[in-house]
RNA sequence: GGCCCGUUCGUCUAGGGGUUAGGACGCCAGAUUUUCAUUCUGGUAACAGGGGUUCGAUUCCCCUACGGGCUACCA
C-alpha cells in the first residue's frame, strides 16, 4: 500500500489571507438561501480584506450554463456582491466552471485510489437502487461493501480489465470502520461522527464528473480557501471531507469549517424551497427566474419592488445580528461589523412582511435621487412615461414614506401624470350641493388666471372662500381630494394641486363636476 | 429507523447564575395628520418539560419532548 505523502503532496503554503468560495448549481437558480450563503461568505472576506471566488457547480445539463451562470452572476451584480471582482474567466485560479475541470478532479480521484483510500466501484445505480428496495436501510458501507462489486472484491487482474473494456464504475471513499472523526464547527464548536456510520460516498461519477465532495475539497485545496461558509445541510457529510483532506495530506492546509443556520418556511415546516414562493405568496429568488426544465416562472424580489439595499439588509438579519438594536445596515456597515460569533445556531422562518418592512425603511431613508431609476421602471411598466426627472423627483419625495414596495409608487403617485377618469363619486354625491358645486366653479374661475401657486397659496384662497361662502372646509376637503385623484388616497390635498400645476387642477375640477352631477 | 444539529413573545432576536427577561415585525388602542399612510405614545405576548449542580437557575449538566438536517452516481 502506498500512503499518501504530504510532503510530497504539499505544493503550496497556505497564504495568510482569508480567501471564500460559493459554488452554486447552475441548474436550479439561485433562492434567498444560496445568497445568504453568499452573502455571509462576502461579509466575512470583506470584513477580513480577504477575497470570494464564485465557482460554478456545473455537473450536468450544461446545456444550460451559459443562461444560468449569467443568471447567478445578474443576482449577485444586484445585491451589490461583487464575485471574482469581476474575473468570469480565467484569473489567478481558474477555471471556475465544474465541467471544465473534469481532468483535475480523475487525476485526484485517481490518487487515492492508489494510495487505498478509495476504490473503483461497479454496481450500477439500478442495482443498488433494487437492493435499497429490497433491504431496508441498505448503505454501501464498510460492511455492505465487501458483498459488493468492487475492487476490494474483484481481483486486481480482473479490476483492470474491466475498466480497460470500459466498464462503467464510480469511485468511492472508503470509510474506516472504526474511528472517530471529530472537527471544529466556527459556529457549533466540535462535532464528533463516528466513521463506521458514514457511507462510502461516490467521490467521481461514472460519467467521470466529481461529486460534490471530491470536488468542494480539491477546489478548495487548489483555490486555497481558508474558510468554507455553508448551510447547515451539509454537516452530515462534513465528516467525508475532513477526511478527504487528510487523505489527501493537506490536513494541516484544511480550511475552517462554518456550518450556517438554515432558512425555514414560514410554517416551520422544513427549509425553505424553491417552490415556496407560490405556496406562500411572496419571492424566494432575487430576480425572475424561469425554470428551463418546466417552463415555470417564479417571480424575484426585484420584481416584487425591493431596493438591493433592503433585500440585503433584511438576509443579513436572519441569522445574524450585531449585537445592538440597530437593524438597519448599508452593505458597509455590514463588512464592518460582520463577525461569526453573532451567527445564531438555530434556522429562521422566514418572514415576508418583516422584509417588507426593511424595504419600507429603506425606501424612507433613501434619497428621492436614488430612487429615481429604481421606481421609473415601476411607472413605465404601468403606462406612465416620466420625461421629466425633475418633476418625478419632486413626486417621489412626497410619496416615498408612504411605499413600501416600489410598485406602490404607482398607486401613490399615478394622479401626478394622469387624470382620473373614475372617481369615488359615492363618497360625495351624497352630501353634494349645488352651493359646493358652486364653490368649485367660483375657485376654479378664482385660481385659472393665476400664473403658478404654492401650496398654502392655494389653501388660503381655498378657505377664504370657503368663509366667504359660509361652507366648513372640512366639507369641501374630500370632494376636491377626489376630484384630483379619484379617490380617498395621495399626499397632502393642496400639494398636489400645487405639483399638477394650476391649469390642470382647473381642468380636473370641470371634468369631476360633470361627473357628480 | 439511524446519525447529527437545534429550542427565549405568533415571527426575527438581545440577554445571561440574582433582570420589572430588553428591542424589532405583526396585531390592538390612543395622539397627530380636514383621505390614507408616515410619525409619536401605550398595550398584547416568551425562557419546551423533568431531574440535577447551586443559597439561587431562563442561563451550567443530564434525560425526555418537540423541531430541523442528512441518510442519491443532487447539491
Amino acid at each position: 500500500m502506498v500512503f499518501v505523502n504530504s510532503v510530497y503532496f504539499k505544493t503550496h503554503q497556505m497564504e495568510d489571507k482569508v480567501r471564500v468560495r460559493f459554488a452554486p448549481s447552475p441548474t436550479g437558480g439561485l433562492h434567498i438561501g444560496g445568497v445568504r450563503t453568499i452573502l455571509f461568505n462576502y461579509l466575512f472576506a470583506k470584513h477580513h480584506n480577504g477575497e470570494f471566488i464564485l465557482r460554478i457547480e456545473d455537473t450536468d445539463q450544461t446545456r444550460f450554463v451559459e443562461d444560468a451562470e449569467d443568471y447567478i452572476y445578474s443576482c449577485l451584480h444586484w445585491c451589490g456582491i461583487k464575485a471574482n471582482e469581476g474575473i468570469r474567466e480565467g484569473g489567478d485560479y481558474g477555471p471556475y466552471r465544474q465541467s471544465e475541470r473534469k481532468s483535475i478532479y480523475r487525476e485526484y480521484a485517481e490518487k487515492l485510489v492508489a494510495a487505498g483510500y478509495a476504490y473503483y466501484a461497479f454496481d450500477t445505480a439500478e442495482e443498488l437502487e433494487s437492493k435499497r428496495q429490497v433491504i431496508e436501510n441498505f448503505r454501501y458501507d464498510h460492511s455492505s461493501r465487501k458483498q459488493l462489486r468492487n475492487s476490494l472484491t474483484i481481483p486486481h487482474e480482473a479490476v483492470e480489465s474491466l475498466i480497460k473494456g470500459g466498464a462503467p464504475h464510480v469511485i468511492r471513499i472508503k470509510m474506516p470502520d472504526d474511528e472517530q472523526i471529530v472537527f471544529n464547527d466556527l459556529i457549533r464548536g466540535d462535532i464528533a461522527f463516528h466513521s463506521s456510520e458514514v457511507d462510502d460516498k461516490v467521490l467521481l461519477k461514472a460519467d467521470g464528473m466529481p461529486t460534490y465532495h471530491l470536488a468542494v475539497v480539491v477546489d478548495d485545496y487548489l483555490m486555497k480557501i481558508s474558510h468554507v461558509f455553508r448551510g447547515e445541510e451539509w454537516l452530515p457529510s462534513a465528516p467525508v471531507h475532513i477526511l478527504l483532506w487528510k487523505y489527501f495530506g493537506w490536513a494541516h492546509e484544511m480550511p475552517k469549517w462554518a456550518h450556517l443556520p438554515l432558512i425555514l418556511k414560514p410554517d416551520g415546516n422544513g427549509k425553505l424551497s424553491k417552490r415556496d414562493g407560490e405556496r406562500f405568496g411572496f419571492p424566494v429568488y432575487p430576480i425572475n427566474w424561469i425554470d428551463k426544465a418546466s417552463g415555470k416562472k417564479s417571480e424575484g424580489f426585484i420584481e416584487a419592488g425591493f431596493l438591493p439595499e433592503g433585500f440585503i439588509n433584511m438576509l443579513a438579519m436572519l441569522g445574524w445580528n450585531d449585537g445592538t438594536d440597530q437593524e438597519i445596515f448599508t452593505m458597509e456597515e455590514l463588512i464592518a461589523k460582520f463577525s461569526l460569533d453573532r451567527i445564531h445556531k438555530a434556522g429562521a422562518k422566514f418572514d415576508y412582511e418583516k422584509a417588507k418592512w426593511y424595504n419600507a425603511e429603506w425606501i424612507k431613508a433613501s434619497t428621492s435621487q436614488h430612487l429615481l431609476n429604481h421606481v421609473k421602471p415601476f411607472l413605465q411598466h404601468k403606462g406612465i412615461n416620466t420625461p421629466d426627472d425633475n418633476y418625478l423627483l419632486e413626486v417621489i419625495e412626497m410619496v416615498k414614506e408612504r411605499c413600501v414596495l416600489l410598485p406602490d409608487f404607482y398607486e401613490q403617485a399615478s394622479f401626478f401624470f394622469i387624470a382620473p377618469d373614475k372617481w369615488d363619486t359615492n363618497s360625495v354625491k351624497p352630501k353634494w350641493s349645488t352651493d359646493k358645486d358652486a364653490f368649485f366653479q367660483e375657485f376654479a374661475n378664482q385660481i385659472k388666471e393665476k400664473e403658478a401657486l404654492d401650496g398654502l397659496e392655494l389653501e388660503k384662497i381655498f378657505k377664504d372662500l370657503a368663509t366667504e361662502k359660509g361652507i366648513k372646509v372640512g366639507e369641501l376637503m374630500l370632494p376636491f381630494r377626489i376630484m384630483l385623484v379619484g379617490g380617498k388616497f395621495g399626499p397632502q390635498v393642496f400639494d398636489i394641486a400645487k405639483q399638477i400645476g394650476v391649469k390642470e387642477t382647473v381642468h380636473r375640477i370641470h371634468n369631476a363636476l360633470e361627473a357628480f352631477k
